[in-house]
DNA sequence: AGCATCCCTGTAAGCGTTTGCAAGTTGACG
DNA sequence: CGTCAACTTGCAAACGCTTACAGGGATGCT
């Protein structure tokens, strides 16, 4: 079913054809009419491939995630599509697993798609791809990982801060002994996390103990850890998770051990995703505005003028603490 | 950045280049390693475009999906997924967001992606969707709604079966007063569901009494759903929620409204979506075996021979009740 | 009637790949 | 050294669509 098919329904040439389907030139009404009965009739849709490769214009974006399943990257997917339906472009997705090869692979795949734009939101990454990506005639932002240069733009959120936040604000309430929950501390933005908590510690030297835990992420990572954590013989008061989704299962684990949460073990989590206000109690965590994430992304990719991107810039994000009812006061304190 | 950019600087012409990007026929090892240099250098990546113009082979999957933040619905891209990626597949997926409108326009744009096929798992339709894909030449695969046809499949589950199983097992249990909530009442599929308890009910004629609710999809949904309900008067002491992830919500209202779960009330999901083993406490649920829908769905779509795919098939689907913790004896059973 | 104009429509040249066919090279063998 | 098969390689025609360019018919004006 092409175009030709249709135009010899129609009685007409296949520009006409085209013309008629793009708009892109008047075309007599009642030609107009004979062409879109024949084209109904034939049930025809244009295929994509051609018109791409003939028209020389791409309307796509895509983007990579680490890991579809947390909420985190489907609300920044959502973000951007939604921005990018508004301005006639599609999004495609890819997951990696917080896989380094199949984060290769989902790149170049995207490449091979010539999308306009490209967001990279993972947190792992491949020594080579920054070299083979910077330079490239290709937009790309990332988040969390890469620099930034001619083509590439980059969004950062100062995890240490929100940690040192978290912290400041569980040694005011008199936890002492505090632990860590991660994942994949094998990829480094997610290692360097889990030192954001280690140096944060080691300035109330002396006066804290604490652990770190890790398992996949996930609320069953979360729990596994959590439970690695207790068997290890470490009696956190507070538990400080890498991110909400885990915290899921952390929250889990400890109310199985018959611990109380806060009273026994506060937590917290990180992100803010919408399923922490759900948890039981609502979970204390640290916002990171995902929404904005999405559109910034956006704007990154399709809005700024070619003059703008032509340096790549560089967005900070601060996050902030949102106090919920998973924390309190230490046990025992006074 | 082209075939023949790469063709030029490995001096041979381009067939030769798509030859040993394609390892389609031999190449000289010499001329090979000369190829791949170029390739290296230029960071050429093949134009899928045109590519899969030329090749006229498409190896993508699309996927529809109403709400792809519903777990239940990305369980089962993920299974379809794994599936595609294992033959060298990829899946293209979009979000209707419930919206008829949505998924007319995104199925448009799959048919003119070529897909190679399509597994639409949606709750909406279009009166004249059905009728422009049927005997098109497309291999089709619906969950939930659809009828079957030459190109077309259908996976069913009988929500009607689970909700009995649910409602038989409350009524054991002393309930006598149910509620229902639920999402999108304007389509079809789900007002079945809600119909499906409404006929159980009246089975019961008499001995219960009954109502339903219901707002968006999603945890915030569930919780509005119910504050709804709730203010109504009505006291059922068995809430049957129409999925997992509104029950998210539902849970929570019920907490803070005092209400005890299961002491108070007993409340049920359907899916048995991961999250649903982490809410406090544990969820009983129905479990849908969204795995085994996804790879059915690759099966139907890719390996199934053409001859057997000629003649849609129906794969029927039985959901399984899964009893945790969120019910119980109704209050003052005896 | 003659001619410029405006509309509408068609012709044909790409877009970047794949691929059938044919030509050129090489090497083994007699 | 000639012959032929086996390897390698290149040429050119699709793939389905967009688009610059040109052509043809009305229309309006002189």
């Amino acid at each position: 079913m092409k175009l030709e098919d249709v135009a010899r329904r129609a009685r007409v040439s296949i520009t006409t054809v085209s013309r008629v389907l793009n708009n892109t030139a008047p075309v007599k009404n009642s030609t107009r009419a004979r062409v879109l009965k024949a084209v109904k009739e034939l049930r025809y849709h244009p295929n994509l491939y051609a018109r791409t490769l003939a028209g020389g214009k791409n309307s796509t974006l895509g983007m990579v995630v680490s890991n579809l399943e947390n909420p985190f990257f489907l609300d920044i997917f959502r973000a951007l599509e939604s921005d990018a339906h508004q301005h006639g472009y599609e999004v495609l997705v890819a997951n990696t697993d917080y896989s380094p090869r199949r984060l290769v692979s989902s790149i170049h795949l995207m490449m091979g798609r010539r999308v306009s734009g490209l967001a990279v939101i993972v947190s792992e990454m491949d020594p080579s791809l920054m070299r083979e990506l910077t330079g490239l005639n290709q937009r790309i932002i990332f988040y969390d990982v890469g620099r930034p240069a001619r083509n590439i733009s980059n969004i950062r959120v100062s995890y240490e801060k929100g940690i040192q936040k978290t912290v400041e604000y569980l040694y005011l309430m008199g936890h002492r002994r505090m632990a860590f929950v991660g994942h994949h501390t094998g990829l480094t933005p997610l290692l360097d996390r889990e030192k954001s908590f280690i140096d944060t510690m080691k300035r109330y030297k002396g006066e804290v103990e604490y652990a770190t835990a890790a398992d996949h992420d996930g609320p069953r990572g979360g729990q596994l850890a959590t439970r690695q954590l207790l068997e290890s013989g470490f009696r956190p008061t507070a538990i400080i998770v890498i991110n909400d989704f885990m915290a899921l299962g952390v929250l889990k684990e400890l109310r199985e051990s018959g611990l109380r949460v806060p009273a026994d073990v506060s937590v917290t989590g990180y992100d803010n995703i919408g399923l922490s206000e759900f948890t039981c109690p609502p979970l204390t965590t640290v916002n990171i505005p995902r929404v904005e994430i999405g559109h910034l992304a956006f704007d990154a990719l399709v809005l700024q003028g070619d003059e703008t991107w032509a340096r790549g810039r560089e967005f900070r994000i601060n996050p902030e603490l949102v106090i919920r009812e998973t924390t309190g006061a230490a046990p025992g304190a006074r």
